[in-house]
DNA sequence: GTGCCTGCAAATGTTTTGCAAACCT
DNA sequence: AGGTTTGCAAAACATTTGCAGGCAC
C-alpha cells in the first residue's frame, strides 16, 4: 500500500471538480486553479487527478473526441457526448444487471464496466444547424 | 458534393482493414500496407481512414484507451474492451429502440449513435494476473 | 488542364515522464 | 530524515495540416 500525502495541491484539484460540476477536462481544471494559484504546474494537475481516480474519489469520463473528464459523483451513470460542441451530459441509460451477466457469459470478459459513453447531437448544435441550413 | 477520386491508395486503406478484420489501429493499417508499398505516407492512411469513415465504408470504433480502431462492419454492433491489452471484441448489447427513444426525450439530445463500448478484463488477462497472484 | 490527392515534415493537442528542489509527516 | 510530491521542461503519442509536386478524370 502506498503512503498518500496531504497535499494543498491535491485538495485544490478535488475542489475545482467539485466547483466545476459539469465534467470538467485536465485542462478546464488546470485554469480554474491557475486563477488562484499561477504556481500550481500541470503537470500537477494531471498526476492528482490520476491519483484521485486510483482511489476512488473521482471518476475519469473518456471522452468519444477530444480531452478526458473528471466526474465528482460517485453513484453509477452513463453519460450522453454532444458531437458537435463535445458538451458531456449525465444520462440514465437502461442497463441491467442481468445484460452485464449475459456479456461476461458471451465473451468471457469479466470486471465489466458499466459506465458508458453514447454520442448525439445536443438540442443547441440541432438549433444552430437548422439555423444555418435555412441561410 | 465533393467530388472523390478512385485512388491506390485508397483501395489499399480499405482493403487492409477488411484483411486485419480484428478492428485494426490507424498504425496497423499502416503497417500493413507498409510490407508491400514502403511508399504510402501515414498522413494517406489516416486521411483516407477519415474519407472512408465519412462516406460510411468504413465505421471508427472509438478506444476508451489508446488509439482509436477501424471496422469494416456495415452491420450496428457494440464493442468491449480489455483495460489490460486493449483488445476490442464484437459484443451485442441488449439495446433497444425503445430505450433510445426514452434518452432522447429525457436529454433532448438527437441523432444518438448505438455504437457503445464497454470495458473489462478479457479471459487472457483475467489468467494472467491470477497467475502473478499466486507466484 | 483542373483541382483533388499524395508524401513529407512540421505542427497540434493531450498526457506522461525525468529530474532536482521542496514539502509532508 | 526519508520518501512523496512538485514545477518545469522535454518526451511521448496520436492525429492533423501546410505545401509542392503528382495523378485521376
Amino acid at each position: 500500500m502506498v503512503e498518500r500525502r496531504q497535499t494543498i495541491q491535491r485538495g485544490l484539484v478535488l475542489d475545482a471538480v467539485k466547483v466545476l460540476y459539469n465534467h470538467p477536462t485536465a485542462q478546464e481544471v488546470y485554469d480554474f486553479i491557475h486563477e488562484t494559484h499561477p504556481s500550481v504546474g500541470k503537470a500537477t494537475v494531471y498526476r492528482n487527478l490520476n491519483l484521485l481516480v486510483d482511489e476512488g474519489q473521482l471518476r475519469r469520463v473518456f471522452a468519444i473526441d477530444g480531452p478526458d473528464h473528471y466526474d465528482c459523483t460517485t453513484h453509477t451513470h452513463q453519460h450522453i457526448e454532444c458531437r458537435i460542441c463535445k458538451k458531456i451530459v449525465d444520462v440514465k441509460l437502461p442497463i441491467d444487471l442481468e445484460s452485464i451477466v449475459n456479456v461476461e457469459k458471451e465473451t468471457g470478459f469479466s470486471n465489466i464496466d458499466e459506465n458508458i459513453i453514447i454520442t448525439g447531437i445536443c438540442p443547441e448544435c440541432l438549433k444552430n444547424a437548422n439555423k444555418n441550413k435555412i441561410s
